[in-house]
DNA sequence: GCTTTTCGTTGACATTTGTCAACGGCATTT
DNA sequence: AAATGCCGTTGACAAATGTCAACGAAAAGC
């Protein structure tokens, strides 16, 4: 169970973990497993854990006045779940997150985490190059968000994320993409 | 010139710094003046630099395909400016930046950044606190840009960054938030 | 196996936003 | 003072996208 989130710290912290480290990694990530449409987290709430993904699929979204959810992220296998900015500010978050399919998450709380970086700099490590993936991410979403046409938006992502087209129903990409379910089916009937 | 920037970072990293360290800082962060219209950084360059804003005003923005320009950020007093894909990854930049109004920077090279987070903790420190905060001022831009009209998201922008209103003239507004200045033009007509 | 929900599509129409051209005001330059 | 360029606004119109309702197919639940 906790073998891929071992595997996935030293790939990206780019070095391997003593026997010890792991020991204290396994020990901090608890395997949690998540019903679909379970939450992990619910808007009002607090960020209190992050999530690993073992298996499954989960997303992050906001509801507006109207009721009409907006996905801000989608996540399978080897992503992190949590909403960064009530986590760090333990203020009340504006986001659900929810899983998709059946998920088997390993979940940490906010004081071991913080712990852990201490005792297993490979973690740390690990931390901040997906703090840095995160930001470029970001970087590029947001500048797509702000230039691009839907159509190219659409394009773009699915050259970029291909598993998502077969994880995700298309409402959920559409809602991703800031269009609605209607116009990403006629943009994709016109790109045959 | 440099007082402001060893202020700046004794302020986020909440600890001050020794005069050594102080020093350090001050060799590393040289002085650069640039003129209205001058680039910081280029599309196609790669970011060695970073630069903080002792006065003036920038901005960062792709260019589309029709020549038209989007802007990304915006960035007056005490703002950090760089593109950080380009300075991480080494790769030619999406982005030009240049200043808006006459500015003066402190700009420092990456060789000299990271040798500088080994010998003065504090920066470090400060470093990991902007990167936070750059991360949640993202995501939520991001879920603005896909869940909010473009009423809604100039009248929090206003809200948020009054500042910028005086500073920035409304066709850059516009395109900061996606929008084209006569779209911005009518917003404004109606918000009265 | 049957029922119920979810999903994707389509049509008709409304709304939002963009495009293009023109104009006047204002500041800067010469 | 005149000329120039930048800026914000407006009108007429076009294009993109949203809304609402309906339908059938597929999947999920019972």
């Amino acid at each position: 169970m906790h073998e891929t989130l071992l595997q996935y710290i030293s790939q990206y912290a780019k070095s391997s973990l003593t026997d010890e480290e792991k020991g204290l990694v396994s020990t901090a990530f608890l395997p949690k497993k998540l019903r679909k449409k379970q939450y992990f987290l619910q808007e009002g709430g607090v960020c209190k854990h992050f999530g690993f993904i073992v298996h499954g699929a989960m997303r992050q979204y906001s509801v507006d006045e109207k009721g009409i959810e907006h996905v801000v992220q989608l996540a399978t296998e080897n992503w992190w779940v949590g909403d960064r900015e009530s986590y760090l500010m333990l203020t009340p978050s504006l986001y659900n997150i929810d899983a998709w399919e059946e998920t088997n998450l390993l979940i940490v709380e906010r004081a071991d985490l913080l712990n852990l970086f201490q005792e297993v700099p490979a973690l740390a490590l690990m931390a901040r190059e997906m703090d840095n993936r995160n930001a470029m991410a970001s970087q590029r979403r947001l500048n797509a968000a702000i230039s691009f046409s839907a159509e190219k938006r659409y394009s773009d992502f699915a050259k970029d994320h291909p598993e998502f087209l077969q994880r995700f129903p298309q409402h959920l990409i559409a809602s991703y993409l800031g269009i609605t379910k209607e116009t990403l089916s006629r943009i994709r009937k016109q790109l045959m």
